[in-house]
DNA sequence: ACTCTTTTTAAACAAATGTTTAAATAACTT
DNA sequence: AAGTTATTTAAACATTTGTTTAAAAAGAGT
């Protein structure tokens, strides 16, 4: 048939949007179908079945988040101005994918990932050099001495939750999504400089 | 009957166990009735249906979380004293109740909550007078001009992230349940100097 | 035009879902 | 002990679930 543009793309795109939205257990193949535009017997002639087709769609949204980091951890600048730029283009990223991280978070929490993360996602940005990096501003006390691992906590705490909670956010404080957009721009504003103080202090003790 | 202590109660206990682990879409009526050792139609004998016992845990929930925070803002304390004890109880009631960030914002997220939280959730902690009490501390310079949702997102950010994400950081950083534990104390201690530092800046600008 | 393969569909499948029914059992009242 | 109510159960219910089947439709090759 080969009838527009290929069918199997538009059954992804479907599936991502389905899925992000409404999560794996809170959404039928039906609701993929109807989405689509057509029968639930074609999804499973593509993908083999639900499950197949939702692992695909989570590693193509990790596949994404992992992209913009690595972007940055690349790049050739000092760790000072990698935090900065990582901070604003996860920021900007996840204004366009805001669905994603409690995607990636409950997908993992619920084990719907059948391989763990680790070699797709740590061993990628180990291989930017990142944490070599880090370990040297760290060992010439340009750094905050502090464990990696505590690291990424601070930054994923900051950087991730408020896109998760975006819900929650306009209800408690009853505000519409234009408004919360921009609480969102000023916390950008504040995480960047909270943490890079933070992270880089001017005054090291000692 | 009344055969030992209130059926209704290991309803509930079994209900709340289970969504909190497996969420409203991902666990059945089934499930939990397992779970009590008991039949299906006695869960609906107590309660009417799915949805009435998901929304009376997801309110149970709430209130044990409100409550946390209650205390906090209704003590006798300067500001900075109260968000510094406020992360050390929040934390703490988080290691006891890992489950509850994630399980309340999804359940937000879904519409899972027939009236919004603001009536719940928001006056109450209003009437512990916390926020005037932010007004003057910012309009005595004590505290850092920005505004309350942006105080309020930075705080839970920090707070509430680090146990939605238990399963993602244990799998990038390969560790076990009691090392993420000590990560989990770490953080607490980097969130209280990183926020307190930032929020109550001792060198205020003029 | 005819064949062969690929794509799409409608229908059916068994299993699982939330809920209800009616009977059985236990507890309470007198 | 008998009668009444409250609790618990097994079974059935109508839908919905993910998946499969077999036929129809569409394309490509000759």
């Amino acid at each position: 048939m080969k009838r527009d543009l290929s069918t199997e793309e538009k059954i992804k795109a479907a599936a991502k949007k389905v899925f992000m939205t409404k999560g794996f257990d809170g959404c039928s193949v039906r609701d993929i179908a109807k989405e689509v535009g057509s029968n639930v017997a074609l999804l499973n002639y593509y993908f083999r079945s639900k499950e197949k087709l939702f692992e695909l769609i989570f590693e193509g949204a990790m596949s994404d988040f992992l992209q913009s980091i690595i972007e940055v951890f690349s790049s050739d600048l000092a760790l000072k101005e990698k935090t900065s730029l990582l901070i604003d283009k996860e920021f900007d990223f996840f204004m366009e994918h805001p669905e994603l991280p409690m995607f990636i978070i409950q997908a993992i929490q619920q084990n719907k990932n059948e391989s763990s993360v680790a070699p797709t996602f740590f061993e990628p940005i180990e291989k930017t050099g990142i944490f070599q990096q880090l370990k040297e501003a760290q060992a010439k006390g340009e750094m905050r001495q502090m464990s990696l691992r505590n690291i990424t906590i601070l930054l994923m705490s900051n950087v991730h939750y408020p896109f998760m909670s975006k819900k929650l956010t306009q209800q408690f404080h009853g505000i519409d999504e234009a408004t919360l957009q921009q609480d969102l721009f000023a916390h950008k504003a504040h995480v960047k400089e909270m943490l890079i103080n933070y992270l880089f202090p001017q005054n090291q003790p000692a």
